[in-house]
RNA sequence: GGGCGUUUAGCUCAGUUGGUUAGAGCACUUGCCUUACAAGCAAGGGGUCAUAGGUUCGAGUCCUAUAUCGCCCACCA
């Protein structure tokens, strides 16, 4: 027997280890099962999970869990991401904590440092993937820097060595002068700063002209290696090919044409720098500039830059520079100016544009691939919503060479070789002496991006390859699409010829009440296993499963964790309740189906049918309001209403039964602890747990029409009845008078055994209808004004509401138009309406 | 500058291919300790679906503008 209350520390204790001891969560892979994948999105070790992670695994365990009881060989495979920079970052400041440095620590100790971390937090994660109860297949667990994956990973560098997709240069990249790193454009976000627009005096070589060039980076000036000016910019071809003078160091430098200068901006004459701008650079390849590097790594001024000024920060340089040019005459004008500033992901720091000798993937060729796959619908990835398809395309059709290479230590270290200008790339080192690695490693994206398949044994086990890719599913927020959906995408088609998955699934952000992101500034953070210990699992999940629609934002509501807690100590009572009355159950029996079993039979297929078609879809927030509103109205309102006056009949008892484990099954993807609970109660069972159960059918057999529009309307009769008694404060001293289509069921549910007559009587009346009963109260009161006045104001509505119905069945137009079912309902209401109409006037 | 999305009840959100009187939870009002559930039950109030046009017999839903808030992308000096 079940508690009278849902207790939810009582029932998510013990039972995830029990499906994992069971295997219930392994792969099936030697099965004819039709397969099911999906790779979990792996969290970065850098820390713990958050909501966000909470609502994605719980996406995907709703998918798993759905398909596992479909009968699908499902297959989730766990792992996590060794996060390169942000993991390097964390590990160096714990040992900066105490008191160690990185490079006196030296490599080798730094990695065992970086392992270690992995350890600790990676533990932490799966305790923490245990609390939320979802279905992963531990024997598959990987992680992006385990041999398996330095294997594929040094095997796709090589390989797209030698193919030319990956090629070393010399070229601007962004630069992170805290983390003393690159970065790929992705890992740039731009934000707007409040800056100026200062406009710089260059003189002319040997005359009292000048340019005014403006900038907002004067103290970039230093590497200035000329000035641009448009081909057809009338103001300033009489300079072209003449030198100015560059401010403070006075070296002259030659006024060019190029296209980059926009003569409607700015005043049309930009100075160039090449090594620290991107257009910049650019136009230096165009025009052979000298590249002059002004920084050092950590954005410090460098010996190219005169002695004063060397050392500096750049903030402070540029302070400096502005003041000399103003005591010299220099700085013409300061133009206020907000303009979006480049800031590294991972430390906020504003990003320095350099010229650097770095690692590239070449993208042209690997992005058109997937434009072309991606027009095909038998072969492209299915977006949902497909809204972000165009993100992923867009990002196609723009991106650039990414640079893979990062001046870091935690992470795949690039399989190259230098030998004085020899390189050398491949799976091992060379064995001759005096060839150097690489020291650095490669993107964190670089490995992730072969997720979906390095995961299954990818280059070398292709036994699970063959039959887990690609995968069916893959489930992410859409602000991972450019870092990863695109690169697992393009790495899928140019690696395996076919897509990494079928379809997307893209959820949102979360974020808080005001709908803030979550950020430790603002130290609005909600820790999900906070979460959990006051609700539990269960109630989390289903909050995050069907609180948004696909793609949107989510803001955070505890108070809809709490009703659904509610929600879920309602399906326990009402298992409660099936439970105590079918205790003796030995045998499921339909065969003597009463009206009212038919009629809960027929919505219950009808829901099952939808369900189905909107879990195919992903449709989670559908299916939870379809089954909410099935299991409170139709099962615990009116269904168990109406059974407890047959409890002894063993059919009413079967329908329970039988309905509940339904419930239960459907529910179960979404709240599977409590469900696991109950179904382990039920007197007869399909399996050992409802994990491997199998999901409910829909059977067009126990369809029942007929009865169901019968008990629809009994209970539309019911709802009146009640209406009319308390609206019109009627006691219980009254007498009621069917004069059509009394009915037993009414009669025991409203209680009316003893009041029902058949004299019509001289006192207050009311009449309450539905659209085949009818039935008189008759109650002794004076009626009130307010009374009075309801009743007036119900016959006008009623009559305006016959009016629209007759205007509108007289439109010509309508009648042939609309679908017959349609027109017919209306005249059925239109009579029934005037039928009320009557009776009420009377 | 380009692209995408939001705008529906006091709050948070649903609303499939257009179908007539727009839903849910929370909050609110009223009445109930009815033996599955008072963290509950029953009944109810509350929305001219951002605005203006248009298509249609019929528009929250489709089209065109506008406004609003937000996101993404873009090398803009």
């Amino acid at each position: 027997m079940l508690d009278k209350k849902y207790d939810h520390f009582m029932v998510e204790e013990n039972k995830y280890d029990t499906w994992k001891n069971n295997k219930y969560f392994k792969c099936d892979e030697n099965s004819n099962k039709e397969p099911f994948c999906i790779v979990l999105p792996p969290p970065n070790v850098t820390g713990v999970l958050h909501l966000g992670h909470a609502w994605d695994v719980t996406l995907q365990d709703i998918i798993i869990r759905f398909k596992k009881m479909q009968g699908f060989d499902t297959l989730w495979v766990p792992g996590m991401d060794h996060a390169a920079i942000a993991t390097e970052a964390m590990v160096v400041k714990r040992l900066k904590d105490k008191g160690i440095d990185k490079y006196e620590y030296g490599r080798e100790k730094f990695l065992d440092a970086c392992w270690d971390w992995t350890k600790e937090h990676g533990e932490i994660i799966r305790k923490q993937w245990a609390k939320l109860g979802i279905a992963l297949d531990y024997s598959k667990e990987r992680f992006t820097l385990d041999e398996g994956l330095q294997e594929a990973v040094k095997k796709v560098f090589v390989d797209f060595y030698n193919e030319g997709l990956i090629y070393r240069g010399e070229k601007i990249i962004n630069w992170d002068p805290a983390a003393q790193t690159a970065l790929s454009n992705e890992e740039v976000v731009y934000s707007e700063e409040k800056s100026a627009f200062y406009h710089l005096k260059y003189k002319l070589e040997n005359s009292e002209e000048y340019l005014d060039v403006a900038t907002t980076r004067p103290e970039t000036l230093f590497g200035d290696t000329a000035v641009a000016v448009n081909e057809n910019d009338e103001r300033y071809k009489k300079y072209v090919g003449k030198n100015v003078i560059l401010p403070i160091v006075n070296k002259p430098i030659p006024v060019i044409i190029d296209e980059h200068a926009d003569m409607d901006k700015g005043t049309g004459c930009v100075k160039i720098t090449p090594a620290h701008d991107p257009n910049d650079f650019e136009v230096g390849n165009r025009h052979n500039l000298e590249r002059i590097i002004i920084m050092n790594d950590d954005a410090t001024m460098n010996e190219n830059v005169p002695k004063k000024y060397q050392g500096m920060t750049r903030e402070e340089c540029r302070e400096e520079v502005l003041k000399d040019l103003e005591k010299e005459g220099l700085l013409l004008e300061v133009e206020p100016l907000v303009h979006e500033v480049g800031h590294s992901e991972r430390t906020g720091v504003m990003v320095e544009p350099m010229v650097k000798k770095q690692w590239f993937v070449k993208m042209r060729p690997l992005a058109d691939t997937v434009l072309e796959t991606q027009k095909d619908k038998g072969r492209k990835v299915n977006f949902v919503p497909s809204r972000y398809e165009k993100t992923m395309n867009h990002w196609m059709e723009i991106t650039y060479d990414w640079c893979i290479s990062r001046q870091l230590w935690w992470g795949h270290r690039i399989p190259a070789w230098y030998k004085g200008d020899e390189i050398y790339v491949g799976m091992e080192a060379p064995k001759e002496d005096g060839w150097i690695q690489d020291e650095d490693v490669l993107d964190t994206w670089f490995s992730s991006a072969l997720w979906p398949f390095a995961t299954l044994g990818w280059p070398n086990n292709t036994k699970l390859v063959e039959k887990y890719y690609p995968n069916q599913c893959l489930v992410t927020g859409y602000d991972i699409i450019p870092f990863w959906v695109n690169r697992m995408t393009f790495q899928g088609e140019k690696l395996l010829g076919e897509r990494p998955f079928k379809d997307c699934l893209i959820h949102g952000l979360i974020r808080d009440k005001l709908g803030r992101k979550f950020s430790k500034s603002l130290g609005n953070g909600i820790n999900p296993f906070d979460m959990i210990n006051e609700y539990g699992a269960d109630a989390l999940r289903y909050y995050l499963a069907t609180d948004v629609s696909s793609g949107t934002d989510m803001r955070f509501d505890e108070e809809k964790i709490k009703s659904n807690w509610n929600y879920i100590n309602k399906i326990w009572n009402a298992s409660r309740f099936v439970l105590m009355n079918v205790e003796s159950l030995k045998e499921i029996d339909l065969s003597n189906l009463k009206d009212i079993d038919k009629w809960i039979l027929s919505k219950y297929n009808k829901v099952v049918k939808n369900v189905v078609k909107h879990m195919d879809k992903y449709d989670f927030n559908i299916v939870g309001s379809e089954l909410y509103s099935f299991v409170y109205d139709d099962f615990c309102s009116n269904y168990i209403e109406m059974a407890k006056f047959s409890l002894d009949d063993n059919t009413t008892k079967s329908v329970l039964y039988y309905v509940l484990t339904g419930i239960l099954k459907m529910l179960h993807p979404f709240m599977p602890f409590v469900t696991e609970e109950i179904y382990q109660m039920l007197p007869v069972k399909d399996a050992d747990s409802i994990m491997i159960s199998s999901y409910p059918n829909f059977n067009k057999n126990e369809i029942y029409d007929d009865e169901e529009t019968k008990i629809d309307d009994q209970i539309e009769f019911i709802k009146n009845f009640r209406n009319v008694k308390t609206e019109n404060n009627i006691s219980k001293d009254m007498k009621i008078r069917f004069e059509q289509g009394e009915n037993d069921l009414i009669n025991k549910i409203l209680k009316l055994d003893d009041l029902i007559t058949n004299e019509v009587l001289d006192i207050k009346s009311y009449v309450v209808m539905s659209k085949n009963i009818k039935a008189v109260i008759y109650f002794e009161k004076e009626e009130t004004e307010e009374e009075r006045n309801l009743k007036l104001k119900e016959i006008e509505s009623l009559e305006n509401s016959i009016q629209r119905r007759e205007k509108l069945l007289s439109n010509e137009n309508y009648v042939s138009k609309a679908p017959k079912e349609l027109v017919e309902k209306e005249r059925e209401t239109l009579n029934q309406e005037r039928e009320k109409l009557l009776v009420l006037k009377k």
